[in-house]
DNA sequence: ATTATCTATAGATCTATAGATAATGC
DNA sequence: ATTATCTATAGATCTATAGATAATGC
């Protein structure tokens, strides 16, 4: 709660500051008074004024930090969104000698979940805002783009015949991510718990075609696996 | 393609204006130019000389017709993305006597997406802005909601027990609301097909629990519903 | 006369830079 | 001396208004 005593003029101090603004370097001060704004009101309509009040500093003051607004988005994008997506690339390797497809795919739904359910002011968010679909952040969707194949893949090989007919694996893909990505839409109004994550990985697996009592062997797998781990 | 000779200056004729820009009254004209550049940028990202120059019009003109960028993205969301939720309304009511929940819910989902896809410039997407989460767009959130409502119940009929004691009314209208508006995000790369339309609503059965055979007849039923009608 | 545009511009931002200043640290 | 802030502001928008103008319609 008190400011450690550091270099540097002080910060004028009418400003109040919003409750996550006290913690952390200015610089992740910064970073998080912009997700939420991001997250809250998009990017072009959050302003670095807004950002600045949020934190308690003169607007003028952020570029200290940072060279500009699309950096921050840069920044979050990398630094924030993106490890989320690496903690979920592992599982399609780690899983398929210890267990079968489904309970893969029960486990990649169920981390991808907590992880966007956990991530501060849901700035999941931000792989769906408007600006991200230009060019300039080509990178960060074909993140988004890779995370869809890895879900279509598990989906397919979890998935019975008539639906692997039916549905096909780039559909598949597009379909179990939108699933899981309804937490996103949860978080705007209220918060997810362990059964949304329970319920969000189930239906995947219901997606696919499997039985009740497939889904529940998944799920056991599933859990089996993340314990110990 | 030749304009109707109508009152009026000239517009400047430098401008060269995009494909849609000849069809329809000027009103039009800046609706459909707005439409696809809120859905592509998002709203606050659009300016309004970003719609003048794709109508080919100066931008002051826009003004004749509108009394401000926000009265756009209201009509827009009035007229053109409330009629495919009110013609998705009746559905509920329509069905329950004539066959299954199932089937009403397989009429839905296909319904549903068939109007986001064939939507102009995908602005199904409006409704997802950042912007429209504010209490400004409270009235169109709840037709989202009530939408999402719709979908819970048929989907709750329509579930297996064990389903709807997992997953529960609510969840399930989060997740098939959220599985039908997959199709946006397709449309952000491709041009969304029959068979598109025919894996959603199927998805939605399969996440409800239901087997192959009763997906099959779901469909066959609500074919027959749609062919009449 | 009416209509739909145009040109010009006021006023309000918003982003980013320049240079001053108030701390700490040596 | 170094650091992290501040104040002040330039320059570039962006929205919206005022008033002029070039058509049609009567």
């Amino acid at each position: 709660m008190a400011q450690q005593a550091r270099p540097g003029r002080p910060r004028h101090t009418s400003a109040v500051a919003s409750p996550d603004a006290a913690a952390g370097t200015p610089r992740e001060q910064i970073l998080a008074a912009a997700a939420a704004l991001f997250a809250e009101h998009g990017f072009a309509a959050t302003t670095t004024r807004m950002i600045a009040e949020r934190v308690g500093v003169r607007q003028a003051s952020l570029y200290y930090h940072f060279a500009g607004k699309d950096e921050l988005l840069i920044e979050l994008l990398t630094t924030s969104v993106r490890p989320s997506l690496e903690a979920v690339r592992g599982i399609e390797s780690l899983v398929p000698e210890k267990a079968g497809a489904a309970a893969a795919l029960y486990l990649l739904a169920t981390v991808d979940v907590e992880t966007l359910g956990r991530t501060p002011h849901n700035i999941g968010t931000l792989y769906l805002l408007p600006e991200v679909q230009h060019e300039r952040y080509d990178s960060f969707r074909a993140e988004r783009q890779e995370l869809q194949e890895i879900y279509g893949r598990l989906g397919y090989a979890a998935a019975r015949p008539e639906v692997r007919a039916a549905v096909g694996e780039v559909r598949l893909g597009e379909l179990l991510l939108q699933i899981a990505e309804v937490v996103i839409q949860i978080r705007r109004t209220r918060e997810p718990t362990a059964a949304d994550a329970e319920a969000i990985a189930s239906s995947c697996l219901r997606l696919c075609g499997c039985s009740d009592a497939a889904v529940d062997e998944a799920r056991s797998q599933a859990r089996a696996l993340l314990v110990p781990a």
